[in-house]
RNA sequence: GGCGGCGUAGCCAAGUGGCUAAGGCGGAGGUCUGCAAAACCUCUAUUCAUCGGUUCGACUCCGAUCGCCGCCUCCA
């Protein structure tokens, strides 16, 4: 199979094909940066992150930008409140935002840009709207005349005049229409401000994406990517202002995510379930946090809470743990040779399906748990035949190939310890199992006891002791 | 009111017009062990909100009903 993925605009899961082969442009609408980013927002940044690599995986060339909005009504508010200027407050907050994208495993994009680093652009396709007949000015602001865009709602399925009923009592009603938006507004005394055609002022929310993904993806490009919630007005607006401004066909394929709810509720800060993501990694592993957004498909809506953290940190847990294992029995077995297994293959080839099928990674999960399953039967079994032999080292290599784009396993198994702590742990563990050769066990113990206590649990194997970061209780 | 989505075991969650409805968590047994812990193994939905219809056959398609949710205003 190849490549799927459902698309917005046609409501329907439609074959991917690039506009140039073998390379995929995509852009995701970033942060706001006015505050730390939420757990919600962590969906997205995950999700399309691991869309990124999965693509590169299967061998496109993929060109990725995540803007990040730096001039907005939020940051000014932000800065008002604080006695601070706009730009400091978003100059904090991009600084957060990449120090948290990095924690979370997430890959830089390729590029980054910042709105208020391509006003001259945004400032000329405003001013192309007006000369087209698409945006007018009045008093220093300038509107987009909805009206004048044949396909506008093509995105969302809404309807103009029904919208128009629906819309609310603008307070400006200099505006030809109420559903007109901004694309350029005047300053206010003490706001920031750039200067235009139209006199000082700043640009609206939606034209900067519109204008950065168009100028740094070219004219028509492939996937542009957010929240559902993004589709209106936000991405409705996108679409009309980039081919209004150009004639060309602004994106090919559309995806949401669906939205994360708090306890079966939306999150709110006034309902006081909200959690940044800081908050949230400062409790679990960035690990954990992807595990539990690969465990159900993109486009659902996804409950969070502790418990289904935790229910993600166990299933996480099997398959690190599984690898561990391989890994010991692997270290008596060298030179198998190549690792050829034909379920193995089978079990690949479906993983990869699930993948090309929309983005499935909650059905691939699946597959990697059967995976799971039959190297651990082996291990069971203690049946180390050859031929058993090759199927775990084909089992740990598609665990570990998968993970370039999962990015689920943590680098070192045994958790977060440098070399040096490795070290003294190895030694320690050492010791004690000399210790219970000698039948020691009361000394043993305490040794046992006192790394528990600093979060090391000790498994004593068979033949040999291990050591393990408990992954738990952090 | 308009648009869109969802309802699968105790919980989470894939999936399909027809062979045994993935997988995870939890639970119950068991193996291993100096004792533990951890880990692993086995078992855990005659059934897919309800009622009709289409069909040789539906959980999957269509219609209705009930329930839940999102967007239409800033929001990933």
């Amino acid at each position: 199979m190849a490549f799927h993925i459902y698309n917005t605009l046609t409501r329907k899961k439609e074959l991917f094909e690039p506009v140039e082969p073998n390379k995929v442009k995509m852009y995701l609408c970033g942060p706001t940066v006015y505050d730390f980013f939420h757990i919600g927002n962590a969906r997205p940044l995950i999700m399309f992150d691991v869309l990124r690599r999965y693509l590169r995986y299967r061998g496109f060339d993929v060109r990725y930008v995540v803007n990040i909005t730096d001039i907005d009504d939020k940051i000014i508010n932000k800065a008002i409140a604080q006695n601070r200027t706009a730009s400091e407050v978003a100059t904090e907050f991009t600084r957060a935002y990449f120090q948290d994208i990095d924690k979370l495993g997430i890959e830089r994009p390729d590029l980054s840009p910042r709105a208020t680093d391509f006003m001259r652009d945004i400032i000329n396709t405003i001013q192309q709207l007006i000369d087209r007949g698409f945006a007018y000015e009045l008093d220093g602001d300038v509107y987009y005349e909805v009206e004048k865009f044949v396909g506008y709602g093509k995105l969302s399925g809404k309807n103009i005049n029904e919208l128009q009923a629906g819309a609310r009592v603008d307070v400006d009603d200099r505006k030809r229409s109420p559903m007109d938006f901004a694309v350029w507004k005047s300053s206010k005394p003490g706001e920031p401000w750039w200067e235009s055609p139209w006199g000082k002022g700043r640009p609206g929310w939606h034209i900067e994406c519109s204008v950065m993904s168009s100028k740094l993806l070219g004219g028509t490009f492939d996937i542009h990517a957010g929240g559902v919630d993004l589709i209106f007005p936000h991405h409705e607006n996108e679409i009309a202002q980039a081919e209004g401004a150009s004639d060309c066909p602004f994106v090919h394929y559309w995806m949401h995510n669906g939205f994360l709810n708090i306890e079966g509720e939306k999150m709110s800060k006034s309902l006081g379930n909200f959690f940044t993501t800081r908050e949230i990694l400062a409790k679990y592993p960035a690990e954990v946090l992807r595990m539990f957004f690969l465990l159900k498909h993109y486009r659902s809506p996804i409950n969070f809470s502790e418990e289904r953290i935790l229910e993600s940190q166990q299933a996480l847990e099997r398959i690190v743990e599984t690898l561990k294992n391989i890994d010991l029995i692997l270290a008596d077995f060298q030179d198998v040779g190549a690792a050829t297994d034909e379920t193995i293959a089978n079990q690949k080839a479906a993983l990869i399906d699930a993948m090309d099928d929309d983005f499935n990674t909650a059905s691939a999960m699946g597959t990697l748990f059967e995976l799971v399953k039959s190297a651990n039967l082996i291990i069971a079994e203690n049946n180390f035949t050859k031929e058993n032999i090759v199927t775990l080292k084909a089992i740990r290599e598609l665990l570990v190939d998968v993970n370039e784009f999962f990015g689920i396993i943590p680098d070192k198994s045994s958790g977060t310890f440098g070399t040096d702590e490795s070290f003294y742990l190895d030694m320690l563990t050492e010791i004690r199992r000399e210790l219970r050769d000698a039948r020691q066990w009361g000394m043993a113990d305490t040794i046992r006891d006192r790394l528990q206590s600093i979060g090391i649990e000790l498994e004593d194997r068979k033949d040999k002791s291990i050591w393990k970061r408990n992954f738990n209780k952090k």
